[in-house]
DNA sequence: GTTCCGCATGAATCGATAG
DNA sequence: ACTATCGATTCATGCGGAA
C-alpha cells in the first residue's frame, strides 16, 4: 500500500478548498460551526445569516466531491425565542439549489446529552447527520458497519472499546471474507439509520464535538482503504485522526490556530 | 368528574373540524397520510403537492386549538428518486407562515423498524414527531412523562457525603454549583426529546400507524384529564382509544368508512 | 488486579438584570 | 426596544484514586 497523507491545513476553507482538484474527494465528513455557539473561537454566526454564509462552502465541496462520494454533515438547530431556528432545514433546500443531492438523514441519539430543565422543553438528545451526494448512485460498503445480532444500542455502541475494534477488524480481514455471506446472515444485522453514541467526556485532555466512533462509522460506511476523507471545519482533529486510523488518507482545513495546533498534536500522537 | 365524551366523526376535517368552535381543543395528535402512501385507501397525494394539500387543515387546526394548546404531528418523508423529498420541511416553513410556532421536534426511534435492504440505504428507523404551538406558553406536564433513572443514581445517591449535604458553593470561574441533597429520594428524571419505543406487532388485524405508547405519551405531556384530545386523520382509532383510556375527552375525524368503523368498534371495545 | 466511588464537565436553555 | 452577560437548572460519562 502507498504511503499515507494525513493533510492538516491552518486556513479557511473556502480559500483552500480551492486549491484542491475538482473529483478528488470520497468523503466529506464535518461538524460546521453551529449558529451562535462557539462565540468566543468562532466568532459565532448568526441564525438568521447560517445559510448564506455557509452557501460558498457547499458550491466548494460541490466541486472537490468525486461522483460517487458522499458528504455527511452534522449539525442541529438552536432554540431561538422559544422556537427551534428554521436554518437547518433552509439549508437543506439551498443545498438541493446548487445541486446536491439529499440522500438521507441520519440521527445520532446522544446518550449523554447536557442537562438541564426548563419550564417548555426537555433536554435535546440528538442531532442530524445529513447525506447529500452528487448522484443517486455512490460509494457505500454496507458490510462495514454490520453489527452483531441483537440490540445495536445495547451491544456494540454502549461501549465500542478497542477491544470490540480488534475483534471485528479481524473478522471483516481473515479469511472468513470468502464466506462473508454465511456468517453475515447468522451473527451479523445491517444497523439502521440511528445511531446510538456518547459525546465524549469533558475530563479528557481534549473534548471534541463528536466522539471518534461518529466519523469511524461513516468512513467505514463510504470508503475504502486509501480514499481520500475531507473535513473542512476539522475542529480538534477527531476526523483526520480517525481517517488515519482506519488507512484513509485525508484532508483537514481549520481556521483558529489553537484548534489547528491541537489537531496536529492529534494525528502525530497517533 | 363529568362524563367523558369519545367522540368517532365519519368525514373530512376540513368540513368537520369548521364545526368546531375556536379555541377548543387541548391537544391535537394525529399522523396524516403520508405521500403516496396509502394509495388506494386515500387515493394518494403527490409529494409535490403535499404542502398546499395539508395547509387548510393546519389552518382550520390553528383555529380550533386553546391558546396554551398543542399540535403534535406525526410524519416522515418519503424516499423519491433517490432522495428525501423535501415535503415536510416545506411544510414546517409553511406553517410557520400560518402563525404556527415550531417548538420542537422530536424523535421517534422505532426499535423494531421494517425490515429490509436497499443497495444505498439502510433501514428507517425514526419518524419525526413534530411539535407546533400557538404561543410560547403551552400547558406542559412534565412530571407525567418522567422515567427512572439510570444507574449513575443508584450509585451516587446511594451514599451522600457530607459535602454533598450542603450546598457545595461554586467553584472559581467555571464550577456548577451543586445541590446534589436535592436529588435525595428522585428515583425519576425528566426524558428527552428521543422517544425509544417498538412499533406495534403485525399480528393484529388492522395495523395502526403508531403503537398506544406514541399518543399516551404525549396526551400525559400536553392535557389534564377531562381535557379534549383532537385527531383529525383518527385512521383505525388509536388516538381516541388512548385518550378514552386516560379520561379524556376526544374528537376523531376519519373520512373513509372501513377505517371509521374499525375506530368506532376500537373505542367502543374498551 | 478488579471493582467501586468521587468528581468535573458538556454544540443547552430560560429568565432576570444590566448597558 | 434591543442586545449582552450571568446565574440556575440537571444527568450521563470516563477518568483516577480508593477499597
Amino acid at each position: 500500500m502507498p504511503k499515507l497523507k494525513t493533510n492538516i491545513v491552518l486556513g479557511d476553507s473556502i480559500k483552500e478548498l480551492k486549491k484542491l482538484p475538482a473529483n478528488s474527494v470520497d468523503l466529506i465528513f464535518t461538524s460546521p460551526p453551529y449558529a451562535d455557539s462557539r462565540v468566543k473561537t468562532y466568532g459565532g454566526i448568526k441564525a438568521d445569516k447560517y445559510v448564506d454564509w455557509f452557501k460558498p462552502y457547499g458550491k466548494e465541496l460541490l466541486r472537490v466531491l468525486k461522483e460517487d462520494g458522499t458528504f455527511v454533515l452534522n449539525i442541529k438547530e438552536k432554540v431561538v425565542d422559544g422556537e427551534r431556528h428554521t436554518y437547518v432545514l433552509e439549508l437543506i433546500l439551498a443545498m438541493r439549489e446548487m445541486g446536491w443531492l439529499w440522500t438521507e438523514e441520519y440521527i445520532w441519539h446522544k446518550r449523554n446529552s447536557f442537562p438541564g430543565k426548563w419550564p417548555n422543553r426537555f433536554r435535546d438528545s440528538w442531532e442530524r447527520l445529513i447525506q447529500f451526494n452528487k448522484n443517486k448512485r455512490f460509494k457505500m460498503n454496507q458490510q462495514a458497519v454490520m453489527v452483531p445480532m441483537g440490540d445495536w444500542a445495547n451491544t456494540r455502541l454502549k461501549n465500542l472499546s478497542k477491544k470490540d475494534l480488534t475483534r471485528d477488524e479481524s473478522k471483516v480481514g481473515s479469511g472468513f471474507g470468502k464466506k462473508i455471506s454465511n456468517w453475515l446472515n447468522k451473527d451479523m444485522a445491517y444497523p439502521t439509520n440511528v445511531l446510538h453514541m456518547a459525546t465524549e467526556c469533558g475530563n479528557k485532555s481534549h473534548s471534541a464535538a463528536f466522539p471518534e466512533n461518529l466519523p469511524e462509522w461513516f468512513i467505514r460506511l463510504f470508503t475504502d482503504e486509501g480514499d481520500v476523507v475531507l473535513d473542512p471545519f476539522l475542529g480538534s482533529g477527531t476526523t483526520s485522526k480517525v481517517a488515519q486510523r482506519l488507512n484513509r488518507n485525508s484532508i483537514g482545513i481549520e481556521i483558529l490556530p489553537e484548534y489547528y495546533e491541537i489537531a496536529v498534536k492529534s494525528v502525530k500522537g497517533k
